[in-house]
Formats: C-alpha cells, sequence, structure tokens
DNA sequence: TGGCAACATGTCGTATCTGACATATCTTCT
DNA sequence: AGAAGATATGTCAGATACGACATGTTGCCA
C-alpha cells in the first residue's frame, strides 16, 4: 500500500475512529487530513444545501468541475489553501469556517 | 505598485484596520491574507514564548531559517498548508488553530 | 434498454511553493 | 568600532498543486 493509495483512502470516506488508525501516519500529519476533509465535507454540504452542481461551484470560484469532484475528495492534489479559497469565494465567514476546522469531520454513519 | 509589492506590504506587519483598505483585494483575498497573518503572528508567539531561535524552529518541522523567517513575515511564497503543519508540528490543537485563525490578525500597536 | 445529467478519475502543461544556500541587515555585547 | 548571533532577503532547482480536458462511472427517467 503506498503513499498515495493511503491518503486516498484516508480522504475517500472513512472517518470511524481517526485518520491515523493503523495508518503509520504522524499525529500531525493524521491532524492535518482530518482538517482538509472537514472543510471538504463542509464544501459539499453547502453546496448541496444550495442546489448547485460542481460545474456551477467551478465556474463561481474560477475552477473547474473536476477539481472541486477532487476538493469534496480531499484528493491529496488538493490543497488547503484551495478549499479555504473556495469556501471563501462562496460566501463563508472566518468564523464559520474555523468553527469547522475545530471539529473532526462527521462520522460516516448519521 | 505591482502585485507582488503588494502582498509584501500587507503581508509585512501592517494591520491598522484591514488589508482590503486602499489595495483592490476582494474581499475573500483581502480574508484569506488576514487569515495567514493571524497563523504568522501566532508562530512568531509561540516560537518566542517557548524561547526558540527560527533555526531550532526549523529543525523541529524539517525546513530551513530562511523559510521559518518567510513564514513569521507572511511571505506571499508561503502557502496557508505550510502555516498549518508546521504549527501542527509545533503541537499545537487543532482548536487551539481554529480559534487564531477566527481572530483577524493583532493590531501592531498593543 | 438507451440516453442524459451529475459526479469521479486520470493525465498533462504550466504555475506556484519548498528547502536550501548565500548574503545582507539588524541587535547586543565588550 | 568590531565581533557574533539572530533574523531578513534574494535566488534557484526540484517538488507539488493548479485548471483544463478527456473519459469513466453512477443514478434516474422513459
Amino acid at each position: 500500500m503506498d503513499d498515495k493509495t493511503k491518503k486516498r483512502l484516508v480522504a475517500a470516506g472513512w472517518s470511524t475512529g481517526d485518520a491515523r488508525d493503523f495508518l503509520e501516519l504522524s499525529d500531525s500529519e493524521a491532524e492535518f487530513i482530518e482538517m482538509k476533509l472537514a472543510l471538504a465535507q463542509d464544501l459539499r454540504a453547502r453546496r448541496r444545501r444550495r442546489h448547485l452542481n460542481q460545474t456551477q461551484v467551478a465556474r463561481i470560484v474560477g475552477s473547474s468541475q473536476s477539481r472541486v469532484a477532487k476538493m469534496e475528495a480531499a484528493d491529496p492534489s488538493v490543497s488547503l489553501d484551495l478549499l479555504v479559497k473556495t469556501l471563501l469565494k462562496l460566501g463563508v465567514a472566518r468564523a464559520e469556517l474555523a468553527e469547522t476546522l475545530s471539529q473532526g469531520p462527521k462520522p460516516a454513519v448519521g
């Protein structure tokens, strides 16, 4: 299991427990990934609440559908910068962003 | 006044009022820069509280003295990713980070 | 079953970021 | 003044992230 695969796994769905369980990630690496996941989930939730598709969001924030998909999937090729800039462009306030960041990603099971 | 110079100015010291005053930055760009500034100031404050110099911090987080200097200056060549990863490696918790992010940078005058 | 819209995945050329190094500018001693 | 430690600035080659495009997959309606 190579590094990219790992990050994809972690990124893609997975959050019963923490990102670092049975993956050899350091604490700070795990926390970083969890922050990205939280923002990614928030992005998807906000988009859906507004009844927008990924293509529309892409236009609003000046990107492409595929990149929006990767943002929502917390793909390793997506930076925290991009996630934050995207949410800000969608009108999310710093304080809201910060709150999202302080919480871990929601468990997959409701 | 070119773009790099502008960002340097904003980055370097400056926070009487907001980043966007008399600079033609959009709201989301300004907020993004303010977030970086807040983290940069926090990094410097924490380093000083621990009586470390930039070289020592560089060793801890696996970087170089010059990059640490740029982080603390919120240089445009420094990403949010790098600032966040650095603070996490210094042991700062997600919640603390989030709180720092939610506040604007402190005014230069105490 | 076909068709269509939404979303996911893979790849690529370019742009931006990173650690490292060299060097300049403080700051604080004596 | 001069030396020494700390911090700032400039630059660069390699690494990583970016938007874009093509294509694959999924879900739904008729």
